[in-house]
DNA sequence: CAGGACTGGATAGTGTGAGTATCTAGGCTT
DNA sequence: AAGCCTAGATACTCACACTATCCAGTCCTG
């Protein structure tokens, strides 16, 4: 297929399937000469990927650039592969690591309390504790026993999320679902936990009028 | 204290805190002149709170705003603010809604089954749908089944956010508290997922490779 | 086999968001 | 009175994600 027949297939308008390439999201169509080339299935399922990254996941191109060329990469631990993702993903919250010494303690504290074998050089742990060091600075100071609770429901959904790739013999499809799953279910947790929250918000409002309905 | 002090204690450049200033995110100081404002610790703190919902909220400016107009908003009752807050938060995924009338259904379902009390006209309900949409053309469909265990670890987090501003009497402090845990506790539950993830996945794959040690 | 549509690739332009810098009066301090 | 600092307005910058033009080369049609 022509990159016109792409861009009707995707919905991505030409402009941008070759802005894409320029950048390296996706790989250049098979040539057929020297204006010509040939694209398949894989690229409109890439052009989706790419959009559903961007757009979804929030990422930048540049960060999502990243995360498809882990993708694409043939691994050997394919689990392992979660991580290597989530390198690619710098959090914008790590600039700024002075006076974080004594949270990156706390969370080291934590990683262990929750018994998860997580690599020392995890860029999540630096992270982790300059957030929790800006919540601090803003009076709302968590220690290891305010987030243990925390962890402890984020492992649950780390096993969940684990299942849902388990079974998955084919490495490459394999290695997209893992990012789909890490990426993309992020948006749709954060808004089960809002509907959560409005819930429980009406739920507590109520009881506290009238407590014997309880 | 003069706008110079005010950058010199909050640590943001004097042309930011104008901008913030132009659009709406601070209340102007008291005016002493023609060419003189009078700013206080008050200022020293909002200016803390928009570094952080910005750099770690990843929200914009306009959408700070919403959410800091909110929160200076008396609420007469303080715990349903939580929606207004949401409210004020378009997630980018409400775009292209067309074909998601089943994924609405599937939400509605969800919420019932959760007994969530969210009103009907709740923008989550949409953006969740199209979330799911988005998911299901990358060829991971969640069902309500597949959500359910989901939703109730999102329901667990959503206590645990209620007791966090639980007890807090002066109205303002709660508002602000309450968007706080809602926007800013976001990444560090995803940083956690990850970390958890992380532990996890070498959990399996080390039972994968010795078994009995399970 | 000529004309027009289409193509890949390079280059340039656009619009938005978030600042950053400059300018102009006016005021405060010594 | 001199030399700062200040509020407020306006203008400028920079990065990002596109979007539009250009330019040969190619294919297809009549």
């Amino acid at each position: 297929m022509r990159i016109s027949e792409l861009s009707r297939q995707s919905g991505v308008p030409v402009a941008s399937i070759k802005y894409y390439l320029r950048k390296g999201l996706m790989p250049a169509g098979r040539a057929m000469g020297a204006t010509l080339a040939e694209y398949g299935e894989e690229h409109v399922q890439r052009l989706r990927l790419i959009r559903a990254l961007t757009t979804l996941g929030g990422l930048s191109i540049a960060a999502a650039r990243d995360v498809l060329a882990e993708i694409d990469q043939p691994h050997d631990d394919p689990r392992g592969m979660l991580g290597v993702i989530h390198y690619a993903l710098r959090t914008p919250a790590d600039a700024g690591a002075t006076g974080a010494e004594e949270l990156t303690e706390r969370v080291d504290s934590l990683v262990e309390a929750m018994d998860w074998d997580v690599s020392e050089a995890s860029p999540h742990r630096l992270a982790l504790a300059a957030s929790l060091r800006e919540l601090s600075r803003l009076g709302m100071d968590f220690g290891v026993d305010d987030l243990l609770p925390y962890a402890t429901l984020a492992a649950a959904v780390a096993r969940l999320d684990l299942d849902q790739i388990d079974g998955i013999e084919d490495r490459m499809a394999l290695a997209e679902r893992a990012a789909i799953i890490t990426l993309l279910l992020e948006p749709v947790l954060a808004l089960l936990r809002r509907l959560a929250q409005e819930g429980e918000a009406r739920r507590r409002t109520a009881e506290a009028a009238a407590p014997h309905t309880a």
